[in-house]
DNA sequence: CTTTCTGCAAACGATTTGCAGCAGC
DNA sequence: GCTGCTGCAAATCGTTTGCAGAAAG
């Protein structure tokens, strides 16, 4: 990710982890480091085929609480499969690039301009609906170069 | 919807059909006027409680059916089972608030001044990394009135 | 020791599919 | 008739869970 609040996933990760009573334990580190180390959203099958060590019942167990303790986002697409990334807490606020064709995800900075334009959005929708509007996503889709 | 593209979703849906050499049948009919008349998108659980008389089987066949024909979309959430709304040819772009408790989706018109500034991010985009980029979901993710 | 984490295998549940009968042309 | 739509029941498959043993403190 370009300009990272932290480099210190594993700090971060610990302290959110605490918040929960939870710890870091040595596979939860080697999933969260693995997710690190990619700058765009994994698969489950990605994420067993760089960590064939870890059971799948635990990965999932683990990305469960990771997400909780909002470490890990589960990515949803019209994929077959979920996706996995840092929370936006590690990585930073950031949109996606989704692929129709096969699914891939990369990450996309996000913008002032744009942002400023959502938040707009965002204060009229509200008071339009009386939702109380926390947070947004935005995915642009198209056609990645491989698939085109 | 506030102002869409076209009242008539018979013909719409007829003509969208035709494409693939499909026909509009009767109960597919009566899904897509389900989805006409309801202003936010509906899961599969509300769809067969509408339609009792539709097979759970053919409920899916024909949703498939109809969002490959693009008269129907599929809406992804973190909810556990997927929402379904007209397609945007037959309703207008929109965006969607989303509750992050209950999961209830609702409609929100896209103003012309988001619209311009995720454009200019879509070309942004489209221009660092290839993608050719066909369109945009925008999901303000918050706490409905009822769950708040 | 006590609590939490892990792996295996079985269970779940939304969605898909095989097949025989029915409807539309 | 032929082609394609429908319903039922069975299968699929990503994900979740029960349970007994291993690791952390």
């Amino acid at each position: 990710m370009a300009a990272p609040p932290t480099d210190d996933w594993r700090g971060a990760a610990t302290a959110h982890l605490a918040r929960l009573g939870q710890r870091l334990t040595q596979k939860r580190a080697s999933i969260v480091e693995l997710l690190a180390s990619s700058e765009r959203p994994l698969t489950m099958p990605e994420i067993r085929e760089q960590r064939p060590d870890l059971a799948q019942s635990s990965l999932y167990r683990n990305l469960v609480v990771l997400e909780q303790a909002e470490v890990v986002r589960r990515v949803v697409t019209h994929d077959e499969f979920a996706r996995y990334e840092l929370g936006e807490a590690l990585t930073g606020h950031h949109h996606h690039l989704v692929c129709s064709r096969c699914g891939l995800v990369e990450d996309v900075p996000a913008s002032p301009g744009l942002e400023r334009s959502v938040a707009a959005a965002m204060a009229g929708a509200a008071e339009a609906t009386g939702f109380r509007i926390d947070h947004h996503r935005l995915d642009l889709i198209g056609v990645c170069r491989r698939c085109a």
